[in-house]
DNA sequence: GGTTCCCGGATATTTCTTGTCCGCGTTGTG
DNA sequence: CACAACGCGGACAAGAAATATCCGGGAACC
């Protein structure tokens, strides 16, 4: 089981976006978190399919979180990057070999399947739990108030003179 | 986030295992399941590595759980066919970039990384309360009684017939 | 001693992730 | 309103990982 590294920077970036009202531009995000410009671009894509951010573009265009942070769990961020199919896929191989189980007896999943989907729901429950304003909040905490107050200063300075 | 496939195949042949005291052969197990033979092997060595099963060699050898089918959990199957490591890896991107977090505060892992895990382990506790009799239990009531039975039935006959 | 079967690694194939590119639409400006 | 600049969006290659297969030992039984 293997979570895509894409959700990292995705939550990062929502952290981010959640310390400014203006659009930040993918670049920005990609140099203040050290990795490749286009590739995060690709998983802003996908968070702007899902609705989590919008995208406005233009000569001061950018991405923006489109609900408050409070509003977007983690679930939401990790469904968006790595998609909603769950881990465990059933391929049904009871119905293959010398004692195949008809197909009408498998309509519903069997224990196996259930289990595992009881497995996967516990997970939701625990990222539904927690919200992108939590993850900056604690953010802030463990560094004794300062992470999200540099992190609106640089966004500020960068808008002034990288563009230059 | 993926599971390999080869979690189904291991979980199935547990159970089926579960239901005979003999050993029972690699080629049993994938014909009974429809399965590449070679590569639900390799799978049963993971299994042997990890001491759920014990592989015997010789002409009636085969494959049989060392411990009662109740005290073997799913999670210990899992774990053995997909590894141990986390879904989420940490690459620790907040030392990096213009705002790079120094090292000394990074030694406990941060918020983001905490929600992630707390997560696993809802998820190792959901498969952890499953044990493989309980699966087995759960599969022959689905059926009627009658699963069970047969692939007891089924692992009896084709030791006769089918090495002819 | 012959046979059967499991173990382990080496290897080919396929799929997925990772990474990069350029076209299109949008925005601000003259 | 036309122009130019800018960044998003999806299409396109390279790399990694999983999937699937094979064969040479070694062990147990007949
Ligand atoms: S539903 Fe259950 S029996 Fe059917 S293939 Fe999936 S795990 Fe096996
Ligand atoms: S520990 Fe937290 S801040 Fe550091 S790289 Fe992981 S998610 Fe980012």
């Amino acid at each position: 089981m293997k979570l895509s590294n894409g959700v990292e920077w995705a939550l990062h970036s929502c952290v981010t976006l959640s310390q400014s009202r203006e659009p930040v531009q993918a670049t920005r995000l990609a140099e203040l978190h050290g990795i490749p410009r286009a590739y995060l671009a690709k998983h802003l894509q996908a968070l702007s399919r899902a609705g989590i951010v919008h995208a406005t573009a233009g000569q001061v265009g950018g991405y923006a979180l489109t609900r408050p942070a409070a509003s977007v769990t983690m679930l939401e961020v990790v469904q968006a990057i790595d998609g909603i199919e769950p881990a465990y896929r059933c391929t049904e191989i009871r119905q293959r070999g010398p004692l195949a189980v008809p197909a009408e007896q498998c309509e519903r999943p069997c224990a196996i399947a259930r289990a595992m989907a009881a497995a996967q729901e516990a997970w939701y429950r625990a990222l539904t739990a927690v919200s992108i304003a939590d993850l900056a909040a604690a953010i802030d905490i463990d560094s004794d108030g300062t992470a999200m107050a540099d992190v609106r200063r640089w966004l500020a300075e960068s808008r002034r003179s990288l563009p230059g």
